[in-house]
DNA sequence: GACAATATATGATATTTGTCATGTTTTAAC
DNA sequence: GTTAAAACATGACAAATATCATATATTGTC
């Protein structure tokens, strides 16, 4: 098994701030799971009693309304901590987590975790750091929410991604979602999604094919409104 | 000037978690500022460098959106802390933060209180456990800003002000917000909010008298659909 | 490569919400 | 108390978005 201390996801994380001895302790106690795409990691409700260490692939944070609507809070990418929240409570997860591709993740037990985070400063900082950062995207968000139009929030979402994944060797988004799981972040329905992508092809800023999109105008997307 | 190891108040906050001799210290280099309805404690922007902790009244946390609306992300009252997410970073300001009423706040300047929190892990990990709770908070807000309607958003946060400060002596909300407070919480135009309430008073869930609402029947506002 | 299951697409229509206009009430200042 | 400013209220209409129906395309499976 794949030892943490010579495992680089961890430089993208609060567990860098980890001392060699920590890293060793933790590593003898993670467990490394295999996730297929779709596959849930936890739900919403469950006591997950840990976080995972994302090491390869990426998957949504979400939470099911009244209404039997998934709404997406945040993607969750390699080098990521998830469930950070799981360490700092009794309560259980307030959100559901499922892979969007195929995904590799460390689990590391609280009970192992919690000593360093209570001794080591550096890494409770580090964590408190995160959080706090979690804290302004989600408040963002909550503006955009209120005061964008599905549209705007639509071309936002697109511009996200593309920041933060890329593209692939033909151009298209390197993150592939569906057209659900865009309504799903943007809070719309699906067909609103679907129709004003439609839209956006129209006006020349996406082109696709298949489920593939493919940025064609970012300053016209970025000036949206 | 009062003391902090004296001040009650800090039982409702992280600061429980300080020590006598850190809490001296601390209480020598706070100042004490009174502020008005409607004043303004810092802006988007602005640089805070420090933590305040609210004595007494409440304010609004908000942010300008391009659209030239104000979106009330959050409301702090006595007890809370206000600005802790300035201590984890150098970024400016997310927020602004509004009196809603007569308030008194203590501000504690960034660099004295640093030290505590990267030495004493208990007033860390409390500080962690607020922020934890507050981003469940902003979550939960997204998922009903983007799956609930305006009507059920604003009956919720009639019912949210009602829980956490109550009723005056006539059994009106103790927290007295404008039309267009209420309209920017709820992320919605000021005529729709208004609206919506006049049709709450014709349903008889509420009854208004000027500025002030009365809840008439909580179980009747928690069950719009 | 055919097939079923799933996802995408789009039209028609209903509902929700926003905007503009205008009048009334309340509040706060003198 | 008067009075001007601000806040509240409501109608008429416009725009945005949801819903329902149905058709087409894509994907994964055998």
């Amino acid at each position: 098994m794949s030892k943490c201390e010579q495992c680089i996801i961890r430089q993208f994380n609060s567990l860098k701030s980890l001392t060699k001895e920590e890293l060793i302790r933790i590593s003898g106690c993670k467990t490394t799971k295999t996730i297929k795409k779709g596959e849930i990691i936890f739900e919403e409700g469950e006591n997950i009693n840990g976080v995972f260490c994302v090491k390869d692939g990426i998957c949504k944070l979400s939470k099911l309304s009244a209404n039997g609507k998934d709404q997406i809070v945040k993607l969750v990418v390699k080098g990521d901590l998830l469930g950070q929240r799981s360490l700092v409570g009794e309560e259980s997860a307030n959100l559901s987590a499922v892979a969007l591709n195929d995904m590799e993740v460390c689990f590391i037990p609280k009970h192992e975790i919690m000593n360093d985070l209570q001794q080591n400063s550096k890494f409770s900082f580090d964590v408190l750091q995160q959080m706090a950062k979690d804290l302004k995207e989600s408040d963002d968000i909550i503006v955009n929410m209120a005061q964008k139009s599905v549209k705007q929030r639509l071309a936002e979402t697109l511009i996200y991604v593309y920041n933060h994944f890329g593209n692939n060797d033909e151009g298209f988004l390197d993150v592939i979602l569906s057209r659900e799981d865009y309504a799903n972040i943007v809070g719309t329905a699906t067909e609103s999604a679907i129709r004003i992508l439609s839209q956006l092809k129209k006006e020349g800023l996406i082109s696709t094919s298949g489920k593939q999109i493919k940025i064609e105008d970012l300053k016209g997307l970025e000036s949206i409104e």
